[in-house]
DNA sequence: TTTCCTGCAAACACTTTGCATCGAA
DNA sequence: TTCGATGCAAAGTGTTTGCAGGAAA
């Protein structure tokens, strides 16, 4: 619990109930999750936060650079932990979504500067395809 | 003209005039389109196609993978046509967005395959950062 | 005490659904 | 003629805003 309070110190933020519910949800899960997801998990530990609480927290914490916006191309905005750089494997057939941490691939950042005059300072890669469980569909 | 009727054609799709508007609008922009930004377009032209029938339109052509959904963190879901395969670069300052064609990476899909069970039939890539005009803000 | 956060209500925006009509094949 | 596409209206869902009260620093 600690570690929570120090995550929203270290970036100036009022430590507050509600900051800390959202924040230990996200931290839990290893999924990225929605709006909705959120709200639904808080409910469900009978703690109350307000949904329109939860966007403008969300909001904080993105600005801030503690959760990062995952897109599975359903039409849901997720949110999750911005501590370690991954990818997702979506399956397209039943949705399931697996993390993967290894470097599957090399982004040569200073050959897009060189090129574009774009400095990158974040990506996002998300692979959709299916999973073992589908492959035979 | 003829081009886009035989893109509806070769999917089995009947050739309607909101169809080859919503088409044409696609084709013509090379940035990614939210349905608004089409809506905005068509009605622009005086050409009159519902909105309803826009979703409809982008649902099938989602369906028939003539257009895929592109992703810039700014809560609105966006539409191209889903020819060449490319990337983008979007400021994060300006919002501005430059499609980068070059195969800056390699992806090893064989060892997703191998590694995870799953098999990539797509992925999306985005870059979010600076551009020229921003570097220096 | 000050500043920022939260909850509630309401507005706003986005997306989907049902149904009757219309038009492509 | 048939089946699928469209337009309109309405419902459903997601998100933002204003404001007053409340809590952290």
């Amino acid at each position: 619990m600690q570690n929570l309070d120090k995550i929203l110190k270290n970036k100036n933020l009022k430590i507050t109930e509600q900051r800390l519910a959202v924040l230990q949800i996200i931290s839990q899960y290893l999924k990225p999750l929605s709006i909705q997801d959120i709200f639904d998990k808080i409910d469900k530990k009978n703690l109350n936060v307000d949904k329109v609480t939860i966007y403008r927290i969300i909001d904080k914490f993105l600005e801030k650079q503690i959760v990062r916006q995952i897109d599975f191309h359903d039409n849901k905005i997720r949110y999750e932990l911005n501590n370690d750089h991954h990818h997702h494997l979506v399956c397209k057939i039943c949705g399931k979504i697996q993390p993967i941490h290894e470097a599957c691939l090399s982004i040569d950042t200073d050959k897009i500067l060189k090129d574009y005059d774009f400095s990158v300072e974040d990506h996002s890669l998300e692979f959709f395809g299916r999973c073992k469980d589908c492959l035979r569909k």
